[in-house]
DNA sequence: AGTGCGACCCGAACGC
DNA sequence: TGCGTTCGGGTCGCAC
């Protein structure tokens, strides 16, 4: 599922391909992919808008249009491809933005659960679901003692605050296994109880594994095949996520797995104590 | 304010 | 084989 590295993968991807075209229609096949604003008003103000960049904020893609942003989360399994205008439409392509060179750039996504948003370039940054969010992994207030202070009144599990978007963002369940792993953290310990160490290795191990899924593109796992030329090779690398009864990589004991928060929750109970 | 849970979706995996 | 059921995953909105 796209996580932050999947999401920057598409991003770089998309830079290649689509940077400067212009956008001459869109077609809406599936209406609730537009969250804002109402899909005729959507239409109409991104008709004749050039893709001027692409940026990333968290899991959210940005496209820079001439006088907008379009806010694209893929949630589980969203997806771009670029395709002819001939090509035939597949039923889980649910928008196409229609470019002045014959091609197209569609969204597919199996389970409809990605969402547009459309917004003026100066209410960016005031726009709800981007103003919540917190810190960048790579951001340098991301310190212990912020981690601190947003944790100090979390009774919850860590492994359920890890994905908290308020907090850090990108970190999705898959990760979220993979740090508290290398952190050798149990994922049921309440946030407001690790010590610095441990918060400063939840720092570095995020900041270790997102890079390192960056430079492999991403994870490819379950339903997430691919977008545009994004293949993620990371799953090769995955050492705890998915690998209920196998050997855990540091001491051989069989991964386990449980649910926290509702989520599939996998970690070696012998390296990850309470 | 913090927490828990259903809703949104549908293909894949599972159980019989 | 076929059919019904369960699961998963990110985020929001609502109830407590």
């Amino acid at each position: 599922m796209p996580e932050l590295p999947e999401v920057e993968t598409v991003k770089e991807v998309l830079k290649t391909k689509i940077l400067n075209k212009k956008i001459v229609d869109v077609k809406i096949f599936y209406e609730k992919t537009i969250e804002y604003p109402k899909v005729d008003e959507f239409k109409s103000k991104i008709i004749n808008q050039q893709i001027v960049n692409i940026h990333r904020r968290g899991k959210w893609l940005m496209f820079e249009l001439n006088d907008y942003y379009l806010l694209s989360h893929l949630r589980m399994e969203g997806k771009y491809n670029i395709k002819k205008t001939t090509e035939a439409l597949d039923k889980h392509e649910h928008v196409v933005f229609v470019f002045d060179d014959k091609e197209e750039l569609r969204y597919r996504d199996t389970r409809k659960f990605g969402k547009m948003n459309l917004v003026i370039k100066k209410e960016i940054y005031d726009f709800p679901v981007l103003k919540k969010l917190g810190l960048e992994p790579d951001d340098d207030n991301l310190t212990v003692d912020y981690l601190k202070s947003k944790y100090k009144k979390k009774n919850l599990p860590i492994k359920s605050v890890l994905l908290d978007q308020q907090i850090i963002v990108g970190i999705g369940n898959i990760y979220a296994d993979e740090i508290l792993f290398l952190s050798k953290i149990n994922p049921l310990k309440q946030a407001k109880k690790l010590t610095k160490q441990q918060l400063q290795l939840i720092i570095d191990n995020t900041r270790g594994v997102l890079k390192r899924a960056i430079k492999a593109g991403g994870t490819t796992i379950r339903s997430y095949t691919s977008s545009e030329g994004v293949h993620g090779r990371f799953q090769q690398e995955l050492l705890v996520h998915g690998k209920e009864n196998e050997p855990c990589p540091q001491c051989n004991t069989p991964i386990i797995k449980i649910k926290v928060g509702g989520r599939g929750t996998y970690y070696c109970k012998n390296c990850q104590k309470m």
